[in-house]
RNA sequence: CGGGGUGUAGCGUAGCCCGGUUAUCGCGCCUGCUUUGGGAGCAGGAGGUCGUGUGUUCGAAUCACACCACCCCGACCA
């Protein structure tokens, strides 16, 4: 029988939650809001930091790991930084358990001096470590990353786009001048945005949010925005310029060149586990998961078509070197040759979890020297022969990795409506996508809005045209666009 | 955290209103044979703290209360 997804006409958020079910991403946890990562999941997480990794690398970055947990008192040093993350920190009160007959209970004689927050993210206790290591403007700038997971107390959670702990990584710099950190700020967002489009083969929107969206602490948040097949945005990933505040908190301060003690300049930057709910939401269809080929882990599987232990040794020899020429090419390549299981079940499979590139041979083939060739994103088959395969192999998944790009990005431009008047704006949301408007810059504005629609200002685009309008709400005069949508 | 819903074998479910044999069916699982170019067929078999706890009752999957988890809708957030 079949493992049936919901479609996603019928619903979207339910086709989502059984993709993931169905294809092994992750499951709930015992503990409520918790995930757990399964295999197939993790092994695309872990192709994702890899590629992140070595772009961090490239552009300068050392890797390094801070403490779990976080002094309280050092949480209250930055006002807007405890304003944003108070309401959803989980907080270690005792160090020890005891056995009260026969239960197991939280001794009240070993509670802590000072309460340790689990981190919501790791500026404090980084800035507070950051105090020690820069005196000089030799010291910069620090360019540090760390791959860790956090904890934010959601109320509301879902597998990858929102659950209480989460992987993540988490750029925190340092640097002499404003301007530098800026520089550093920007420089990460095209990180990112290069990752997204390059390898999650998702176009995004690089911008800037507005006030009521920005980071807490920080003077300036840029993100990368997202559009997903049901119309909702989703922010992909994001860069803060913090400004001198944690600087100022945690009293780091350096001697500049001429002798001058200044305070330094700091950026921030992550993405996390919920690129893997934006990798979903972007490329997967009602036969389920469809993963890039560059995220992919097995790229291709070659499932094999007999009859009984000869056939099957018949094709097993056929099948040895079309693999070894694959992998010699850096294809990673899986040979399912399970006697367990039937080819259409396999087939069936395959596609639940994705694999850009299916290759099915039997006796037939060995006859003509072909091999057939589905490719995942278009659902569509070919014969190939078997001569010079691993090349072609090679372009169909730089095709697939394309195609896939190119879809998503049609589908954006077609779902992103610009908008004159406060009914068009209306309009447009409900049909679902970004709305671009004239907005009258004001925080006031911008919550009626939200109240109103339940959309958000996803972002000011970066290198945005300025235009002189009025705003779609107030009425008042505006300089330029911005893109408005429902979001996760 | 507020409102609504759901929880029965690995998964999906019947039974619950109206308490009373051995808890239903399908998929999956195990064994055997036949099969293998799109989720195989036949035969046999195993598998259950009815989400957890407390209570009501001669008797609880069924009634009551509490708790836990998940789903939907809000508020909050990456």
């Amino acid at each position: 029988m079949s493992k049936d997804l919901t479609k996603r006409a019928d619903d979207f958020s339910k086709w989502y939650n059984d993709i993931v079910a169905k294809a092994g991403l992750a499951e709930h946890s015992a503990v409520r809001g918790c995930m757990v990562i399964k295999p197939s999941g993790y092994a695309i997480w872990e192709k994702m930091q890899q590629t992140l990794d070595k772009m961090f690398k490239d552009t300068g970055h050392v890797n390094a790991y801070f403490p779990l947990f976080i002094p309280k008192s050092f949480f209250s040093k930055e006002a807007s930084h405890v304003d944003g993350f108070a309401k959803e920190c989980a907080v270690v009160t005792h160090y020890r358990l005891k056995n009260a007959d026969g239960e197991i209970v939280v001794d009240p004689e070993a509670k802590l001096e000072e309460e340790l927050i689990v981190r919501p993210t790791s500026e404090t206790i980084i800035w507070n470590t950051y105090r020690g290591w820069v005196q000089s403007y030799r010291d910069l700038p620090i360019l540090v990353n760390q791959w860790a997971n956090v904890v934010r107390w959601e109320m509301r959670t879902r597998l990858f786009l929102r659950t209480a702990e989460f992987l993540w990584q988490e750029g925190h710099t340092a640097h002499a001048s404003a301007q530098e950190a800026i520089e550093e700020t920007e420089r990460m967002l095209d990180v990112y945005a290069h990752f997204a489009e390059n390898y999650m083969a998702m176009p995004v929107v690089k911008g800037k949010k507005t006030p009521n969206e920005r980071f807490a602490g920080a003077l300036d948040t840029y993100c990368i925005e997202a559009m997903l097949q049901d119309g909702k945005a989703l922010q992909a990933g994001t860069s803060h310029f913090l400004g001198q505040n944690f600087a100022k908190a945690f009293d780091v301060k350096f001697a500049a060149k001429d002798g001058a003690l200044d305070y330094v300049w700091a950026s921030s930057w992550g993405v996390s586990t919920r690129l893997m709910g934006a990798l979903i939401m972007s490329h997967s269809d009602d036969n389920g998961l469809v993963i890039p080929p560059k995220l992919a882990p097995t790229q291709v599987v070659i499932v094999p078509i007999y009859k009984g232990d000869e056939g099957l040794a018949k094709i097993n020899e056929a099948v040895a070197p079309i693999k070894q020429k694959l992998e010699a090419k850096g294809i990673s390549v899986k040979y399912d040759n399970r006697d367990s299981q039937r080819p259409g079940w396999k087939f069936a499979e395959y596609e639940m979890q994705g694999v850009p590139v299916r290759i099915a041979i039997g006796e037939r083939d060995l006859q003509s020297l072909t091999v057939e060739v589905a490719r995942r994103d278009e659902l569509s088959k070919q014969v190939m022969p078997i001569e010079g395969l691993e090349q072609a192999i090679e372009k169909l998944l730089t095709d697939i990795q394309n195609n896939l790009f190119k879809k998503a990005l049609e589908r954006r431009e077609k779902t992103t409506h610009t908008v004159h008047t406060f009914d068009e704006f209306k309009q447009a949301l409900e049909k679902g996508g970004f709305v671009s408007a004239h907005w009258d810059g004001t925080p006031e504005t911008e919550q009626k809005i939200k109240e109103e629609t339940k959309a958000t200002i996803r972002c000011i685009p970066l290198n945005n045209k300025q235009e002189s309008g009025t705003c779609v709400y107030s009425g008042k005069a505006s300089t330029q666009r911005v893109l408005f949508a429902i979001a996760y």
